[in-house]
DNA sequence: TTGACAAGTAAACAAGCGTCTACTAACTCT
DNA sequence: AGAGTTAGTAGACGCTTGTTTACTTGTCAA
């Protein structure tokens, strides 16, 4: 066994992202996190701190909503909704997404999705509104990409799949027009 | 004590009920919910026999969306929208609703969820509407009932408060007015 | 009044959890 | 080559969980 701290800890880091995305925060275990690292379970807690902790890091990871923010305000309501279509209707979706829709209900999770959300969706949002209140209608925008996830995680994906997926991403990019004009 | 069998498996349902919907499927324990009853913790497992099955019967304790979605087809975006506004804004929320919310990530808990969500939203919603794909249609409103409750749970009650209350519920019955018309 | 049934209780069960401590073994630097 | 640092390991600790079992107590019919 080569000892390599660095790709040992971010063995783990990719092990909890990954985990976190496919059960959910409760359902997964640190014995989980470790063994599909292949790494020691104490080690876990050495480099990541506590359970917790190590969440919010794989929350850091890194999503590709945020690219899917930035670039022309113009064009934002397309291409939310064609974000959120997708989402309906692929098997593949974004661990870091998944990780948002899945967490947990403790009081610490809950904080640190808060932070999350805001810091990455609420705020880079709104940087991209003219006009009055950016902020409230950036929050009625993450309503429907936090609904997105909920529909998803209950009815599975691929729920639109035997219907017109164009017509539903219509909708919602009318509804984002909508809920993000001035 | 006096000794009521009824009596006690009510007072039992009724904490699982307000106990779930304040901290969450996964925070509250059995234990929780006896003390709150004022019953001892054999009984809740005697009465409802598992923790989901006693979620399943707490969720199906009866939630006045239900009315909110029954009436006049026509009115029924700007009945979501308002029920939608005032959820966003007021503390005080119903039980049931915010279940749905804070339930937990377990496969079997998100099968009652899936079970209750189709029930009682996407079906009754798509009885309203007429021309083709129904179901989808509320597929997309159940999106953002849930996509609410959502960012209620994260950004807590009151996140619109201190903006202008109206104008959001404008925005949200304009959406509904989008994803529900044929 | 008594006996039987049902409501309620106390305590334990077995399992699982996150976390920590004491130890081993590999790598590095002089 | 040997000492020191550090990655990695095994195992236990203490606690909590949902659930069950064995028991006690109140209630009501005969």
């Amino acid at each position: 066994m080569t000892r390599d701290r660095e790709a040992t800890s971010r063995r783990i880091l990719e092990a909890a992202r990954d985990l976190f995305a496919a059960h959910g925060y409760d359902q997964v275990t640190m014995r989980m996190i470790a063994a599909e690292a292949g790494a020691n379970v104490a080690l876990v807690n050495r480099y990541f701190g506590t359970k917790a902790a190590l969440f919010a890091e794989a929350l850091a990871t890194g999503s590709t909503i945020e690219s899917v923010i930035a670039g022309d305000p113009a064009g934002l309501a397309g291409r939310l909704a064609h974000r959120l279509a997708v989402r309906l209707q692929s098997g593949a979706t974004e661990p870091v997404t998944r990780m948002v829709d899945r967490a947990g209900t403790s009081p610490e999770i809950q904080a640190i999705l808060h932070a999350h959300v805001e810091a990455t969706i609420i705020k880079r949002i709104a940087a991209q509104l003219d006009g009055p209140h950016p902020e409230q209608r950036a929050l009625l925008a993450a309503t429907m990409i936090l609904g997105t996830g909920s529909v998803r995680r209950l009815f599975g994906p691929g729920v639109i799949e035997a219907v017109d997926a164009e017509e539903v991403e219509a909708r919602l990019k009318a509804m984002f027009e909508i809920c993000l004009r001035p």
